[in-house]
DNA sequence: CTGAAAGCGCTTACAG
DNA sequence: CTGAAAGCGCTTACAG
């Protein structure tokens, strides 16, 4: 073939946008550039952050994502991975909402690598998740850092591991001088529990630490209808970063950011990795959460 | 091949888990049962309920669907269609945020057909939308039935059609005693717009219909602050039943539902539709609404 | 270095 | 009715 003939085919062929067939790629090479998606997640609250980065981080290396939805019902999980399965996925990824509840769906003999992130993994295998240890820590040591002394904690089910750990660092820095509200993840629960700070006697809080954002939310609320100032009365910081949660609320909450974005990211690399036979080592891999300053908290130190 | 010998291969085939390879399959009959589904909007709000949808009409049929968020980026979009094209995707759903505004990416001359949800399409193509003059009447007209007689309106931004399909829908059942008052997506424009209201002298309304649920909340919240009792003294609806906003705000908003994930499934359906080479009228299909009621409104009546 | 052949895992059409 | 061959669109390994 000529040097010309060559070129003159490589010109038609990008002139009829000719592409080459990645099906045909694929039995080849046995990889499909694919990877699934699996969450019970439906509000996609934190799954869509995930998926961003997860897609971020793959569309470089020409790889698409299956999302999937499954609800709790174990046989149509089973057949949203079947489907998977069948379209060669070169792995899967898993996602949830917590760290300490596995998907309705067995995933520990699949023929392809699986990562899970946010959801409880089989023994053996990486799981990514936020420090819910450093996160809480960053906030109580922000609320310190602006001068305040009686820092209350309402929070979601005492369940939750994740709950469990961000009391923990709460504990850690500020004592049990008050205990530790665990309620339940609404706005209610915030109403309910200012309520049952304020209608006791002897000396309130000057800041609270929320368990997320909705509970932080309501606290903010409950403490102007009770004409307590945010924040400068009382500082209070939430947890998540969900922008129509932590933006809309008035004052906006000062609150802990988890990167799910950039776990995305790590959770699509390394199924990457593992796809093609890279070592990677097992376990539950932390990620540091970072704290984004609105003004539900006031002052500015320097930081 | 004698009957029990077929008999033995195909109890071996289940035995070993045998799975045809959808690649091979789709490389002859030149499906690769996957589709594509692009969105631009970030929050997943109308995208996850639609997803749902199409998840749930389309896996029956063995389809997988690809999920791509793309920002406003077109040279990324671009990327993100080639992507989904290189896989040979059977059709591509193309959904976003309102039905006025296109997708930053050119559909018009791809090899597999495209069908619109919530976004504007090419001429002669089929878009899904929610009949917006259809539930802003619901929505009005519940308010009537529970016999109130000023009514007012607070929306959104003029420029988006649904807004003014909404006001229109009003306009017509309720005169113009009342300016529709539009200002943005937002819950600061609902306090700011009751403040307007409730500052004026004269005659206070007994209603309001709003044009979506961050709006309504404000209202409730706006309408609280100020004494006025939800839903005694004034009824609230909204629009989106959008769970975290609806069910949330104090009392729960009563609000009108696009039915999106209904939506989904037409859009899934009709895409299977045209990938199978099936005639499809092309034009905007427009969708019903529904009323959800909760407490905003007060009464229940025969409806 | 160039070009033809073999083969990935299926299905379809054809010969026996 | 059964079984072998051809071919989908690529890539890899091999022969010239």
């Amino acid at each position: 073939m000529g040097d010309d003939t060559r070129e003159r085919v490589k010109r038609v062929a990008t002139e009829i946008g000719f592409r080459p067939n990645a099906l045909a790629k694929g039995l080849l090479s046995n990889r499909s550039f694919t990877i699934g998606l699996l969450t019970n997640d439906t509000y996609g609250r934190f799954t869509l952050p995930v998926m961003a980065g997860i897609t971020e981080a793959l569309v470089d290396h020409g790889v698409s994502v299956f999302l999937c939805t499954i609800e709790d019902d174990p046989a149509l999980g089973k057949v949203h991975v079947d489907a998977m399965l069948d379209k060669s996925v070169d792995g899967i990824i898993a996602s949830g909402k917590r760290i300490d509840r596995r998907l309705p769906v067995d995933l520990s003999n699949l023929p392809v690598p699986v990562v899970y992130a946010f959801t409880e993994g089989t023994p053996g295998s990486v799981t990514f998740c936020a420090d819910d240890f450093q996160g809480a820590t960053l906030a109580v040591e922000w609320l310190m850092g602006l001068g305040r002394r009686r820092i209350a904690h309402i929070t979601g089910p005492e369940s939750f591991v994740s709950v469990r750990e961000r009391a923990k660092a709460y504990l850690s820095l500020v004592g049990d001088q008050l205990p530790v509200l665990y309620g339940t993840w609404s706005e209610a629960w915030g109403h309910e529990a200012v309520a049952k700070i304020w209608n006791t006697s002897g000396p309130k809080p000057d800041a609270i630490f929320c368990g997320n954002d909705q509970i932080a939310r309501a606290v903010v609320d409950a403490l102007r209808e009770r004409d307590v100032r945010v924040p400068r009365d009382v500082s209070v910081v939430g947890f998540d970063n969900w922008e129509i949660v932590a933006a809309q609320t008035r004052p906006p909450l000062t609150t802990v950011d988890m990167n799910l974005k950039a776990l995305g990211r790590e959770a699509g690399l390394t199924v990457l990795a593992l796809t093609e036979g890279r070592a990677v080592e097992p376990g539950i891999r932390t990620l540091p959460c970072e704290l984004v300053v609105r003004q539900s908290c006031g002052g500015n130190p320097d930081h």
